[in-house]
DNA sequence: CAGTGGTCTAGACCACTGG
DNA sequence: CAGTGGTCTAGACCACTGC
């Protein structure tokens, strides 16, 4: 391997990472036309996440260790971290290390669950309660594929619960999970763990969400729905339709989700 | 004007040619207030702007130039510029400069509003027609007065107005604005404006938003709002209340906004 | 061509953490 | 105390823009 230097000329070639990725290299380089070495440092920092060479949670290499790595100097290793830590990738702590990120360790309990009671004071409400509703097993609608990147009839987990706070059922929703990397998910498994949700799939199934995205609508609660929220057939919910991805912007959840309004609110900041 | 550098020792008054770091008679800071300097030097661009000393579309002096101004490296106040870049405050063009940021140029046509067609492709419909109802001086509420950082009474400009794209009224909004900060805004003026009203608040007042937050919810369509919306009375709808802040943390805009979710929907990245 | 932002390096020193 | 990330500098060179 060889980077592409900012000016055009070729630097020496690499040593490879310490143990060899022995699974084959199905994440291919994309031998970039062209970036800053910074944006390749960040790359090969970013496959080593991906491959698990550090598991979340754990230390990465110093920077001055990074350095000498990719022979680089630490200002480069440095402007590579300071990307992956704006995209809260990796965290870095001041005398300690620069850990890879991980769910169970946000102390922001919920980082991708933006409702939050209307005092604003998401604390003083106590953790959820949950409720697993369905836990099963089945195989992928067209728009379930679509959605995961999977193609229609692979197997998907289906898993339905409610949280509830303060005694009071808020949310109910439905996620789709691809079946082959979350093998043997049981409703068990997803009532007794103590934690967030996605604690647990890092945990027990290394699937790390990076990121996601919302599509939020207003609905009406059909019967079903109104029943396990405890409100009116007809009352206005939020419609939550989240995409999960982890490295390398592969879905890995597809969570649907109905929110009450009433005594909660979604939180959004505009930047 | 001094600096206190990331030493703890104060560089004395400007005139410091160059620094040697090596004479470093401190006296014991008391009350250091530290902050790294490229986190001072920030702050003092960040007055300037606040100051209007560029205006919104103008270039700002060069690295360089701010580099000699403060008597500081480069480095420092690329890595200050840099942080202003990342809150939008600012926007860097290789080769030309560093602009103040302005609504007026965002090819994202409206930063803050998130409401998209179903289709995804926000050009494909064309801009929005806007339809002001209403325009009016008025004295601030008590809760109105709470989210502007005003007092009880004091005056403030409420606008209504929908927004429909393709025909279909899809936006029903009330604004309310600091009266004084927006003297002689009229009807007029709001629906004869091309571009974003955010746009027009920095040509015509000085006001520049430069981040926001929202509250969202679901609600059921009042006879007033159906009717407009041309909906159904009860029809759920999405109820987005933001609050529009200046530089400071100032709040300058409260907006009241009823979405029709039928064929646009909400959409939120989460990182 | 000169001027701008963008990249990269090398080295110094500071602040924080842990043993 | 050694090791880590955090700050700051000085200087070199590259890529882009406009004249």
């Amino acid at each position: 391997m060889s980077y592409i230097r900012y000016d055009s000329t070729v630097a020496s070639t690499l040593p490879l990472p310490s143990n060899g990725d022995t699974a084959a290299a199905d994440a291919a380089p994309a031998t970039p036309a062209f970036s800053p070495l910074y944006q390749q440092i960040k790359g090969l920092i970013l496959q080593s996440l991906q491959a698990g060479e550090w598991k979340p949670g754990e230390a990465i290499p110093s920077e001055m260790d990074l350095a000498a790595r990719f022979r680089v100097s630490q200002g480069t290793v440095r402007k590579a971290i300071d990307e992956l830590a704006a995209e809260n990738l990796v965290v870095r702590r001041q005398g300690k290390g620069t850990f890879v990120a991980t769910h169970a360790e946000d102390h922001v309990q919920y980082r991708f669950l933006k409702l939050v009671p209307d005092s604003g004071d998401r604390d003083a409400e106590g953790p959820a309660q949950r409720d697993v509703l369905e836990c099963r097993r089945t195989r992928a609608t067209a728009e379930i594929a679509r959605s995961l990147a999977l193609r229609s009839g692979d197997p998907v987990v289906q898993i339905r619960r409610t949280l509830s706070f303060g005694g009071v059922p808020t949310i109910l929703e439905d996620l789709w999970l691809p079946g082959n990397a979350f093998k043997g998910l049981s409703a068990q498994q997803m009532a007794s763990y103590h934690g967030p949700t996605y604690a647990m799939f890092e945990l027990d199934f290394g699937v790390r969400m990076v990121r996601a995205e919302e599509k939020i609508r207003a609905v009406a609660a059909d019967g079903p729905s109104a029943a396990l929220l405890q409100v009116p057939e007809g009352s206005p919910l939020l419609s939550v339709e989240r995409i999960a991805y982890t490295y390398n912007d592969l879905p890995m959840e597809l969570r649907r989700g109905l929110y009450r309004t009433d005594t909660h609110h979604y939180r959004n900041e505009l930047n």
